[in-house]
DNA sequence: CTACTTCCTCTAGCCACTAGAGGAGCAAGA
DNA sequence: TCTTGCTCCTCTAGTGGCTAGAGGAAGTAG
């Protein structure tokens, strides 16, 4: 049986997350100590795995919810899992497409740049002048 | 003069996100009527344009805070804008390569899948043992 | 004058955590 | 036995960048 510590350090999820995951009922209560410390066994540890290669991957908890649910009961049919993994492929290559876009975009404003003062400033006149835009990148979910 | 309404339709920022732009201090108080209505010039239609160019642009809030009080002192060198844009710039290439090793571990996963059921899923397996997987994409930012 | 639209302020919610307060349990060393 | 230091507990609030909704006032067209 692990400490919650411990089943922090077997899937490279932090403490507080465990226990947020607890909350929100990704993962079931666990049993506990005498001393009302949590205590998990490897069925857990396997789920936590699960649900940290899933967020790795970028599903949402919303669709590694449903992804739980379905590997509970192994006599259904794939096909909504796959779903789910495609929608999930898409959302990630659009997500590409767009990041390349800017990518260009800041690389193009950065040739520009002549390291003057800020009143030749090519990053600032660019930012402040969209038409100067050698593509439109614009109008999409708003990246960091 | 425009209402915030107008600089909305001008500027394609959302009514809501405006006044939230004047409440974090991006954007000055406006004037207003006598109905108490904001009014908009075109200094800060022109201020909100950057804000969305850069936003557009991934750029962070916080980031788009330093180059607006850079673009306000026209003297200055401009290093410090080149350094926020090359900052970005390397945030941007480093979820590209991350999102590509994603994308493509999707790819392997779902090619893979026999849609079969959920015992013999390769995308529920694959999410439940990360040592199925090709490449290491594991500890990243957690991307949607 | 009435109906409709735009605007006002304020609060709360979204996602997926993260940070911190304030306290209790527990193992090892002096 | 006491103390030190670590892990753990619960609870609340904060993050970024908005978005949604309540409840009301102002402006405009017919």
């Amino acid at each position: 049986m692990l400490s919650i510590g411990q089943l922090s350090e077997a899937t490279g999820v932090k403490v507080p997350t465990i226990r947020y995951y607890e909350q929100i009922g990704l993962l079931p209560e666990p049993d506990r100590t005498g001393g009302n410390r949590r205590l998990y066994g490897e069925a857990t540890r396997k789920r936590l795995a699960f649900v940290r290669h899933a967020r790795d991957l970028g599903f949402p908890l919303e669709s590694i919810r449903e992804l739980l649910r379905m590997s509970d009961d192994p006599e259904r049919s794939c096909v909504a899992a796959d779903d789910i993994a495609r929608r999930q492929l898409r959302a990630v290559k659009a997500r590409i497409a767009r990041l390349i876009a800017l990518r260009d975009e800041l690389e193009r404003m950065l040739e520009m740049c002549s390291r003057g003062t800020i009143a030749e400033c090519r990053v600032i006149e660019t930012l402040g002048d969209h038409a100067l835009c050698a593509e439109d990148h614009a109008g999409g979910e708003g990246e960091v």
